[in-house]
DNA sequence: TGGGATTTGTTCGTATGTATG
DNA sequence: ACATACATACGAACAAATCCC
């Protein structure tokens, strides 16, 4: 039989949202740039519940991605930021402004202009028998491969992290700058035509969500609520021969970031400011079945 | 200052995460689909906690969308279904195997061969005055839109709750058949040619990851965990004079959704089998800064 | 700088409700 | 009807971090 009540700690966590998205919340503190929720005595008494059921309530909350609560302080209102709008698509391949060359994220990563990218020092491994990593380069397990990570920060706050993997051959077949833990200024695309001969004609993306591990919730300052999600874009990218070429996996947090694609003709504002909106009039016509 | 222990229900739930990571849970059961966790008042002996420490490490392992415990029957391991993989560029704009016309899950979502999509009815209705849809369209406030909704279900399973919008003024001007909450065969996108003339040559794609809503969660059975998110894709497609010709938005259940996207020239079996793997043998280049 | 007040975090105990088998 | 198992709810004590005078 279906519950037909809800729990007491439901209703106290649906009206503190409701409160919470009418603002009118914490009144003798509603000047501060983070809104404080009462404290948790405060709203014992208010809603006639015991604090564990106060508590309740306010972790579902916290789940919800709502608020968080800093011990000491108090329970504030969650600010989201403005997201960062990255575009996938243009920058490559030369089919959008910015051309193809370059460090990665002006060859895969498409930002607005005016936002400045800073980089981590590169940290070069070499591994063994990655299955995963196997299966997207389609070669034997037992394939050695050379892994470039860098931390990417956006203005100075973290914004991704990117792990590229490439055949350990390439190093001992004229590219050894692979390995060392250096930038490669021109963009290794640039440094592998150069060294190797290969051109990359395409690529494959492929985008999941999931929960953070230990690592990404440090750099990108997440907790456990479910909005502290992250982005995992896996780029397969091909050579003129269409073999697969390098593998490029970046993790982005998805509270604060949109992935964008771009195909086929679209008009130059989209392309250049994604997310921002150009204004301009409309026109008809539909789709969807 | 740093806390230098971590609390008991944390050291219970990662001993128990590697439990279940390792396989050793639920020893006289081990044989069921289903793993299931020993009963709260077991876990308590076994670790010499209190009840209550128990329910607040299981409580973190369901945040963490590690189990799910139901009333009545006991904790569980969540199982975690094949991802289904959808590709959001191949099909669309005759650009891959599929070709362009049809249904709107032959143009915009991809999907590899003998699975099968069905459609619920379509529920139309007339809103206006959508700030987000007037931005993404391009429109002013004011113009009133036409919704056609459907949930599209995969191989019999919720797979996609699915929205697209148009200026009202289409149905006016010779699209009548978008008002009737009936499915177009051909495609609304080949209807809109015939009756208005209007061709679809690109299309901006806009992905970002949320929490669900309460219909979203009804529909695609999730829970509250941080596994529990949504993609929502945001498809403008654009006319030949460049104008925003419809808006299509995609909710897809991230914990069992791979999203695609192809550019360039990229092997046959990586478009037509996204996340399916066709073995094939190696050569180099590399990427990365 | 100190010390007390405030606020959230952790942990326990207990009782009762509800769903399952 | 009974036993099992998770859910809800209350009360209480102390710890830890912060705030404020």
């Amino acid at each position: 039989m279906a519950r037909t009540t809800p729990p007491r700690w439901r209703d106290v966590a649906e009206d503190l949202l409701r409160r919470i998205e009418r603002g009118d919340l914490a009144p003798g503190d509603g000047s501060a740039a983070r809104r404080r929720l009462p404290p948790e005595k405060d709203l014992e008494l208010h809603y006639g519940v015991s604090r564990n059921t106060v508590r309740e309530a306010l972790s579902w909350l916290q789940n919800q991605g709502a608020v968080t609560s800093e011990q000491g302080k108090g329970t504030f209102v969650v600010h989201r930021p403005q997201a960062d709008h990255v575009t996938l698509s243009a920058a490559a391949l030369g089919l959008a402004p910015g051309g193809g060359d370059g460090e990665w994220y002006n060859r895969d990563a498409f930002i607005p202009a005016g936002r400045t990218v800073t980089v981590s020092p590169v940290k070069v491994e070499v591994q063994e028998g990655s299955q995963l990593i196997s299966w997207y380069l389609q070669t034997d397990e037992e394939t050695e491969f050379i892994s470039r990570h860098q931390l990417l920060h956006l203005d100075g706050r973290p914004w991704a992290m990117q792990t590229s993997y490439y055949p350990l051959d390439f190093a001992t077949a004229g590219a050894s700058r692979l390995l060392k833990p250096r930038n490669i200024p021109e963009g290794a695309v640039a440094y592998l035509k150069e060294t190797l001969g290969y051109t990359e004609v395409g690529f494959h993306d492929e985008i999941r969500a999931r929960v953070p591990n230990e690592s990404e919730k440090h750099f990108f300052s997440l907790g456990d609520s479910a909005a502290d999600v992250v982005f995992e874009t896996v780029r397969t990218a091909y050579s003129e021969s269409g073999r697969a070429f390098r593998l490029t996996i970046t993790i982005w947090p998805a509270d604060r970031t949109r992935l964008h694609y771009n195909a086929g003709d679209v008009p130059d504002d989209v392309l250049t400011r994604p997310g921002q909106g150009g204004a301009r009039d409309i026109s008809p016509s539909g789709d969807d079945a």
